[in-house]
DNA sequence: TTTAATTACTACTCTAAGGTAGAATTAACT
DNA sequence: AGTTAATTCTACCTTAGAGTAGTAATTAAA
């Protein structure tokens, strides 16, 4: 019942770069010493990020990356729609999905009340309103 | 971000037997073969259930299952935590839980929330008021 | 007393996520 | 031109959850 570590360490990883957005590039060292994400780990994410577009690379000494997608335009949505770790619309909290609007268990008003609450949270989250002042990502 | 297999599986068992009542043993094979759950699985999480004090077991020949605990006495979050499958309750959805009230990202908040929520529709739940007519279980 | 039906036990296999290793490629710096 | 610091590529290892296989133990029915 929780997000996976890579959609985690997508979303430090991008508010990160975000609160460091003076600096014209970010490298995946930096990255890894100060977001406490495995190096070759890290690396692997990184090169997906920028295969989808999200950032951009630049490779060779002084290289590093930066955003390509503004930050305001990715949402937390997005990066768990890429890793396939989002709250599907048939989710069914029991797993079983033939139950109708006549035969539903005890469970199911609720967990849609929170699914649809979640789906929403992360749906209006951008990596920018994560980011920020006062966060300790 | 939803319940392992084991703890749905394990929910729609009970809600399963709690259905049955009125027989006084259910077997592994009437209960694999009417929720769909292989065997050799299922078996497995029975004596699990058995051991915790859940159900009881008698072997042999006209042997089954049947409650030890009453229905109405097992929430779906003694099910979760059985198979530490539970949200705990310092579980961030980040997980970087060293932030504090001052120092929060955009999501806190909202995931708090859902957080608390859900927790309470699983303490909530009992197996019974799962159970019941209108059910798909 | 044998047989059949049942749970329990032990020990595997399979899969996907998470993580690691090493070498190839790129490009700025000296 | 050579060195160095960076990304990228390919291939592997590790772990936990899910699931399978075979057999032993138990007990009622035949
Ligand atoms: S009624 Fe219960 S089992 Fe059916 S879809 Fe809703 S939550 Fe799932
Ligand atoms: S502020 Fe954000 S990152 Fe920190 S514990 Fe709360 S949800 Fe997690």
């Amino acid at each position: 019942m929780q997000l996976s570590n890579t959609s985690k360490y997508t979303i430090r990883i991008l508010a990160y770069m975000v609160n460091h957005k003076d600096k014209p590039l970010i490298s995946a060292k930096e990255l890894s010493e100060n977001l406490n994400i495995p190096y070759k780990f890290l690396t692997k994410i990184m090169t997906e990020l920028v295969s989808v577009g999200f950032i951009e690379s630049i490779r060779g000494r002084e290289g590093g990356y930066k955003f390509l997608k503004k930050a305001s335009e990715i949402t937390v949505s997005d990066i768990l729609t890429l890793f396939n770790d989002s709250i599907k619309d048939e989710a069914c909290i029991l797993g079983i999905d033939f139950c109708d609007a006549k035969h539903k268990c005890a469970l199911h008003d609720k967990w849609i009340k929170s699914k649809v609450q979640l789906q929403k949270m992360f749906r209006e989250s951008t990596i920018e309103s994560i980011a920020g002042e006062g966060s300790k990502i």
